[in-house]
RNA sequence: GAGCCGCUAGCUCAGUAGGUAGAGCACCUGACUUUUAAUCAGGUGGUCGUUGGUUCGAUCCCAACGCGGCUCACCA
């Protein structure tokens, strides 16, 4: 049997009587006409409000509640924010006041009144109706400390939501920078679109996928780790400007910058360079921060973040040279290099390629330093398997990550469109793959086969779109821009 | 996957050098017709994460497990 606190009893009771009392906990029947910034927009600035000013109906739910007996001042908050209504028995009349005197802090009540301020100058409605929308079974977190248990903000994050504003704002921003982004893309004629997130192939970037299967076809299906070649398939057909922001899967661990579903805006521009996506991005993530913020200075932790163009640009050997401890001479070495690492710590196989083993030394040295804003270019081709080769240098490709605050925020590459080399690469991989590397890339014919019917020269680039609004929220973690963050099964 | 830290009332937290627990908020009863974490008086509420062990006795000591956080590993 399940076991019911007393304070649920009372509140279950409350409801029963409500019932008996012919009256419905749960009416549908209210609509509000403004919200508590109305109110503001309206009087906010009036001192002296006239006593037949204009009524307001609004809905939201009890927050806070002062009661003397034959009045009260309770805080309801909606969408928009809190706002105080009073209420006095003399006002509403005796069988309303005795109603609202079983109203609790949680419930959702409906109230007409007209404005007026306070002896304390708080703008508030003098109510003149007020009814109970939804009761609450469950009592809120205290009043001033709110709800700080990081399991239960992230388990019940109804209540994150309702009991602490920023966790609201970080949600709206991370809207708002969705809708900024999505309007930025529009604007250039990129055309939005939908690749599967189901999978037979997965590709399109290296990490372990989900797999999950499809009875009435008897299959296996991979949730998608990019959308990468479903993209490039489009630019094929003929759309030659495409984006998706949506979801990707991994199957991996789970950090303060990791979550097994993220967020994912990829874009593909025919005939664009990766050398024209580095001012692309300036400009998009300029946009977007002057928008949001009003500013291209912010704080990220601690840390004074610029986004004054331009920004920063690096080689790959150029940053190891910058933050690491060796000369450009031993790290154009394979061997004197690899002893580098070993100095460094790290634990490497004797025949790694040398393209991983600089990614290995990049990763170590450098990448936890790029603070500010910068490209890092000229990555290895062999850790780049859907990259163009540079005209100059085969051994590296046409490709930026750019890094902020110590972390990747996005990769661009000049795509690989000859279908020759592509199957090369990826018969490379399907080796690696042969060989134990869980994450290398898979065959995949049909791409091939869309490549074969020629795909123009372009462009694509991915944004982690989490760790963006992580960026420009001063989050943490990712889990603080993720509604619902990925968590073990609760035990009670 | 490994290491460290945490888990006490609905919430925020004390506490017991081992003798089955307290506060504030919330809730209930009463007073109060302009409060701002309202105030005043009284009260209800807990298998102290779970399971074992040690002990006359465990919320406290020990072990295992569960869940969470951070760091590392993997990665975006």
């Amino acid at each position: 049997m399940e076991e019911i606190s007393e304070l649920l009893l009372q509140r279950r009771r409350k409801v029963d009587a409500l019932w008996e009392a012919g009256i419905n906990p749960y009416p549908n029947d209210f609509t509000p006409e403004q919200t508590s910034d109305d109110l503001f927009a309206s009087y906010g600035t009036v001192q002296d409000i006239p006593a037949e000013s204009e009524t307001f109906t609004v809905a939201g739910r009890i927050m806070a509640r002062r009661s003397f007996g034959k009045a009260a001042f309770i805080q309801i908050q909606d969408r928009k924010g809190r706002l105080q209504l009073y209420i006095k028995k003399d006002s509403i009349g005796e069988e309303s006041f005795a109603s609202f005197d079983t109203f609790d802090i949680g419930d959702i009540i409906g109230a007409q009144g007209r404005p007026f301020r306070t002896k304390t100058g708080e703008l508030s409605l003098h109510v003149t109706e007020i009814r109970l929308i939804t009761k609450s079974l469950l009592p809120l977190p205290e009043k001033f400390h709110g709800l700080t248990d990081v399991e239960t903000r992230y388990r019940q994050r109804y209540v994150d939501l309702i009991t602490n504003p920023d966790v609201k704002e970080v949600f709206v921003k991370r809207s708002r920078i969705i809708n900024l982004i999505r309007e930025f893309m529009v604007a250039r004629d990129f055309l939005e679109v939908e690749t599967p997130m189901m999978q037979q192939i997965p590709g399109g970037a290296t990490a372990r996928p989900f797999v999950t299967y499809h009875n009435a076809l008897d299959m296996e299906l991979f949730l998608r780790i990019a959308p990468e070649l479903y993209l490039k398939r489009l630019l094929v057909g003929g759309f030659d400007r495409v984006f998706e922001i949506n979801r990707n899967f991994r199957n991996e661990g789970i950090s303060v910058r990791h979550n097994p579903e993220f967020t994912m805006m990829e874009f593909y521009q025919a005939y664009a360079t990766y050398e024209e996506l580095i001012s692309f991005t300036e400009e998009l993530l300029c946009h977007v921060a002057s928008e949001l913020l009003g500013s291209l200075e912010f704080n990220y932790q601690g840390a004074a973040i610029s986004f004054q163009r331009p920004w920063k640009r690096l080689t790959v050997r150029e940053a190891i040279l910058e933050y690491g401890d060796i000369d450009a001479k031993s790290l154009a070495d394979r061997d004197l290099a690899y002893a580098y690492a070993v100095r460094l710590g790290l634990d490497l196989p004797e025949d790694i390629g040398f393209g991983k083993l600089l990614m290995e030394i990049f990763d170590e040295v450098a990448e936890a330093k790029l603070i500010q804003p910068t490209f890092i270019t000229a990555y290895p081709t062999e850790v780049s398997p859907l990259s163009r080769r540079s005209e100059e240098d085969p051994e590296v490709v046409d490709r930026f990550e750019f890094f902020c605050a110590g972390r990747e925020m996005a990769n661009a590459f000049s795509e690989l469109n000859d279908p020759v080399d592509q199957k090369e690469r990826f018969l490379a991989q399907v080796v690696a793959k042969d060989k134990g590397d869980e994450e290398a890339h898979y065959m995949d014919e049909d791409y091939i086969r869309a490549l074969e019917y020629g795909m123009p020269p372009a462009a694509g680039e991915g944004i982690g779109i989490d760790r963006l609004v992580m960026l420009l929220t001063d989050s943490p973690s990712i889990r603080d821009v993720i509604l619902f963050p990925q968590l073990r099964r609760e035990t009670k």
